[in-house]
DNA sequence: CATAGAAGTTACCCGGAGTATGATCAAGCG
DNA sequence: CGCTTGATCATACTCCGGGTAACTTCTATG
């Protein structure tokens, strides 16, 4: 309900002189927060992250709303930092491959996107394990009454549409995009959520091991249905 | 550390005249709690999961020990439990299929093996999404010092067994074994979570677009790599 | 009968989410 | 300048759920 923000020409009386202006401060508090999960862990008080923003609960509250709510911001927030990382890093990997039309071509390029990608989010997962271990088990969810449906959407979303443009658009019904992006997601998850335990194989390993199901998956669901 | 329970004649002093065994005692609060979570959600709180077994807390910390081994408890419990509608719907799925060694037959006795199995999984959460709500996010959970590490291991060792079962002993390495696991289980878990929310499409149809992919991953996984 | 050991209940503690209240500051207006 | 207004922020609270301490009750055993 708080609709007091629209058309405010940002600079209101009682803000500090010199003080950061609305976006400027949620931002630092997303960081913040950010930085305190990574150091303590995803359980994070809200009075450790206030402090370690240098300000109180009550400001988290009145730009949050809720836990729930800080929850989905800093996804969200995760969501971007992983969305850069991997756009970089399948432009990459695309630029080295050939171009071309031929089906050799086009598994070629399924699996170079797919490994790209993998390997962005298992390196997440090894670069920060208490961040990844927040995006898995948001804490305060388990109520669907709210919105943070979590970063799965996203993902599932997102690799829909890095689909849709590799295999053209009408190829997959959408049940069947949706079914994949989610398997493709939630099997990552729970992947790393095994390796992020038992660090027993080296990283490129896992990364071949669950390309090579996932293509296979996706290139399964892109034949007719042959029952 | 109260490893009292070593031993005992099971009929000890103190117990009430005709009550139930301790081990009788255990079970009516599994149930109970599985009931109230049933009903009220998942984060249903000990209190209330307390007073419909007709009992009060301390009790339930007396068998249980925590919150989180309440949650073991109650996992093993559901693990239990699909795993007896899953054997049943896998024999009688194997049974409608002719022997045979050939590939051609063991694709077509994995296809069964894996559409009984997610159908089984699916109808669980049909029947009862809160139950299936708790089992993804167990309550009190994001601290991996608790032994809560879910029924995800169980389900992926029992996916491992099967496929040992079905394809011979060291057909797929120790880490494959692994990855393949956790992705079905992750996927169906994501897959179903998703069908909870929006269930816009059959069952029959959800389970036949997993079984796809599934299949297809499994059998990538089991032709040695082909990069 | 007295003792022991287990079951149960009442009443509490503790920590974290969320909030009511008041202090403080900056801009605008007389 | 003095006053009002509207915004930020901190102190200090309430509320609720997990977990526990202490006491009572009961049954079997010596």
């Amino acid at each position: 309900m708080t609709k007091k923000s629209v058309g405010v020409p940002s600079h209101r009386p009682g803000r500090p002189k010199g003080g950061p202006s609305r976006d400027e401060r949620r931002s630092e508090l997303i960081e913040a927060a950010l930085g305190v999960i990574s150091r303590v862990g995803p359980l994070a008080s809200m009075d450790e992250i206030a402090e370690a923003a240098g300000l109180t609960k009550p400001v988290l509250y009145r730009h949050f709303g809720d836990k729930a709510g800080m929850a989905s911001a800093l996804a969200a927030a995760l969501g971007e930092r992983l969305t850069i990382q991997l756009t970089t890093s399948l432009a990459g990997a695309l630029a080295d491959l050939p171009p071309g039309r031929s089906a050799v071509r086009r598994h070629a390029r399924l699996q170079a996107i797919v490994v790209a990608a993998l390997d962005a989010f298992v390196s997440f997962v090894e670069q920060d394990p208490n961040l990844f271990r927040f995006v898995i088990h948001p804490p305060g969810a388990a109520d669907p009454k709210k919105d943070v449906i979590a970063l799965t959407d996203r993902a599932a979303d997102a690799i829909m549409l890095v689909l849709r443009a590799e295999v053209g658009d009408g190829q997959l019904s959408p049940v069947q995009e949706a079914v994949v992006g989610r398997s493709v997601v939630g099997g990552a998850y729970a992947v790393a959520e095994w390796w992020d335990r038992d660090r027993s194989v080296p990283r490129a390993k896992l990364v071949d091991e669950l390309s090579a199901f996932v293509v296979a998956g996706i290139e399964a669901s892109l034949t007719p249905t042959k029952s």
